[in-house]
DNA sequence: CAGAAGCAAGAGCGCCGCTCTCAATTGCGC
DNA sequence: GCGCAATTGAGAGCGGCGCTCTTGCTTCTG
């Protein structure tokens, strides 16, 4: 009836590895002329194969950034989750400040895939939200659970609002927020999303801003100093 | 011996308005398509034009690129300058806010512009630092001189730091910091310098996700109380 | 072993930045 | 007022891009 099952075919053995190929190929030319500049023919040259004869593996262009960028997700989540395991779990401030450290670390070894993930727009390329949302989520979850298990402890203190207690946040953000945590099976209060989402936000803004140099090339040479104190200081703020 | 001086030939009118020509088709297609996307061959089309006289006008399209930073560098300046002015001058929580909210509508406006501003780097292009590092300190420097002034009226309390103090800055970073502060004739200590450097990150870093949608199209409705939270939040940890 | 499936190659389309040459205009200095 | 020179636009062309289609060749399969 069914012969070989799950064992694959010489065609199927070759076809993988062209594609494992192309793929990191494809990674080598990111990391060199960034995200916007990968090009099919390139990898085609580099490959040592007419331009054309990609278009057996990889669809198109955005297909394959696509690929990559889901690629580039889960590898940044699976370095976090791996970091973050084995810090003690009641350590709740070490543990919000390795996921930072172990990010940083990832966007500083390929600035580039950093870019690609959370850099400005490519142009043209349009991430398919449905295939990028879910790999594109786990970062800010396993920080947020952070805050959330900090919470349950008793153990979060934010230092902002009028007096320290988050301030209140209008009806309807408040309702949108928290069915925002509820598409996550999280029931947490509106407060805590926003705390989680001021969170992600600077500790990828403290990133993105060293990683693309945007206070200028060579600005800081204290890089790890700096960063290591905007990390603190939001965890500061968000009182773990 | 000189005549007509300061008096443009109608040679050098004509150029000056087909500058002013190429300048606006040039923003309406980054807005259009992205920063990255920008084609001198496209603005030749939409000005009537073979491709090649463009270059009688924009030495290359990096050049072009580099004048659309420092204008729109200079623009979001000057709104930002126009904007904060108007307010009570030790009011300095609304002017730090005001300036905030200023910066979100510009980028709200002309969203590809942000982007050219603060996306990530365009590919195969290279801002020269020289000529876009004054202009595009201009807004980070005003926010930091609310800070500065707040502190010299005893009006800044931070609320980051082990103790709400601002924790202490290691040496070798304290000296860069104010090295950096001295280059633009501030007197001011590390710690405000780190405070600065740590609110204009956040603020860039809230308007950029909103803008390129970094938490998915349409994630949230009511983004500007969002925006107006978090902008809050900031202000709080900063101490204003 | 024949046929089907998979594959690489090549030519080609329209796009890009950029260069070079050549002719026409146009405004300047005399 | 006019000749000349500077400025301008057009055209062709180079190499690069994404992508398509046709043409043969290889390789696996029934």
């Amino acid at each position: 009836m069914w012969k070989n099952v799950g064992m694959p075919t010489p065609r199927e053995r070759a076809r993988e590895r062209t594609l494992a190929e192309i793929r990191s190929l494809a990674w080598l030319q990111v990391e060199e002329v960034g995200p916007a500049a990968l090009s099919l023919r390139g990898i085609a040259r580099d490959l040592g194969v007419v331009s054309s004869a990609i278009y057996r593996y990889v669809s198109s262009r955005d297909d394959l950034l696509t690929e990559l960028l889901v690629a580039g997700f889960s590898d940044l989540a699976e370095a976090v989750e791996r970091a973050e395991s084995v810090v003690p779990r009641e350590a709740y401030r070490e543990r919000w400040l390795t996921i930072c450290r172990t990010m940083r670390a990832w966007a500083l070894g390929r600035p580039a895939a950093w870019g690609l993930l959370y850099g400005g727009p490519v142009p043209g390329y349009n991430a398919p939200q449905q295939t990028t949302a879910v790999p594109g989520a786990r970062v800010l979850l396993q920080q947020g659970a952070v805050l959330i298990e900090a919470q349950a402890a008793g153990r979060l203190r934010p230092r902002i609002g009028p007096a320290g207690d988050l301030g209140e946040v209008p009806a309807v953000l408040r309702a949108e927020l928290e069915a925002a945590a509820a598409a996550f099976q999280l029931e947490v209060g509106a407060e805590l999303v926003a705390l989680g989402i001021l969170g992600w936000t600077i500790s990828v803004a403290v990133i993105s801003s060293e990683v693309f140099e945007q206070l200028g090339p060579d600005a800081i040479a204290a890089r790890d100093q700096l960063a290591e104190l905007q990390f603190a200081s939001a965890a500061d703020a968000l009182g773990l």
